[in-house]
DNA sequence: GTGGTCTAGACCACG
DNA sequence: GTGGTCTAGACCACC
């Protein structure tokens, strides 16, 4: 099975669906799951593999282009970067938003970070005992 | 100088401003800095304050309504709830939804559990001496 | 007679409309007659001024604020940057890229540097004679 | 080493590949590293050589024939045209096209005609010092 | 009213 | 076959 067929969309307006694509490519990229210098679908394939308008896997494609993460030979389709660093790089960038965001968010809610820390800990082991448990 | 003054709002396009006041309310009401069963400005207040349409400021006063975060009484304005369990009750639900949002997204780069809690805290003490050397 | 009246555009395939619309406005803004901070037309004003399709003025708006040119602010449309500094660095930058297209392409046909500049100096004279002659 | 393997194609969307391929004959022939009546690779060497699809080759060699640059013998291949006046009138052809792009891109910017010579002659000494200090 | 997203379908240039 | 552009028209969230 390949990777693309796993691909999952949400369709709850929370996040436009190309944003999702670009998403769920970089996480594979950066999972290792696509080598450095891979062809992804063509256009028309993984619109017709995801059931989207050819635009919108179009913009979703586009948007990597211009983030250097894929680009696209003429007639022949689209390949992830050569460029080794940039699977490191884009590991960086997700992470480091995520960081912010959350540790901004924390903060914002009165907590200091060592509460934050705990806060974060407590909650992957509650998850973990919640799995045990059911 | 008030609490609303300091609102600060981005353009940003990244969440719907009236979602940004809900938040920065329901933030200063888990930090504290409003108290159970205090005064908020009026729809035209808050909007004159913050520049912003008072369509947006209604819908945001609504949404806090609707959560049962503040209520109306007739001709005389907004004001927060007194239900002191409910500030409690709001840090837990921001809380959750920034962990759940920020492990899924850790996860989903391969990190685990683990390491995920050593990035945030190595986040966190490279901002401290970030800070410490500024 | 409004700015955006005058657009020219040419559907002769050698370059997109969007790529066109965008080229115009950063002329204008370069040329002084866009002030930083003035709001442009709506995307619907403009497509229906300049008879193409919204989605295409909105393509080129979109580039134009990845580039930061301009900025949208929602429901009230999009206005230029208005940071003074991005008028100078973008013709700066459009005449760096006019200028390397151009000496790169001479110094290919084998011209020194000092032939390149006499050639546009009587390329630019010649004109002017044509003018004064016609 | 000869001259085609040199060749050197950029997949970057901005220009066709056929029309590198025509460029960079025209450019050869105009420096005279091609001469008058001299044999060039036969469509499959190139496409070998360069690895692009032979029907690239094909459409390149196509457009140079059209353009008289270039005539084939029945099967022993193509050769440059014997015509000494034709390098004078690619040449030509050539420098103007890129003077007229370039000097109308400029004033589009708003730039007098003696401003684009002096903005001409400052980039390339200015890339000329560089050299000396790399 | 504004911008933003998506669809369906067309046409083109390119390889 | 591929990517790229454009259109017409729809729907949504937001101000």
């Amino acid at each position: 099975m390949q990777l693309w067929e796993r691909f999952s969309l949400s369709f709850d307006n929370r996040m436009p669906i190309y944003r999702q694509i670009t998403l769920q490519f970089s996480r594979a990229f950066v999972r290792g799951e696509i080598k450095p210098g891979e062809r992804i679908p063509s256009i028309r394939e993984l619109s017709a593999l995801i059931k989207v308008n050819t635009n919108t896997v179009q913009r979703a494609y586009q948007e990597m282009e211009r983030d250097g993460l894929i680009g696209s030979k003429r007639g022949m389709g689209y390949y992830f970067t050569e460029d080794t660093n940039m699977t490191v790089k884009t590991r960086r960038d997700l992470a480091l938003d995520s960081l912010r965001c959350f540790v901004g968010e924390m903060r914002a809610l009165g907590l200091a970070d060592s509460e934050i820390v705990a806060e974060l800990t407590s909650f992957v082991e509650g998850e973990a005992s919640n799995e045990a448990g059911s």
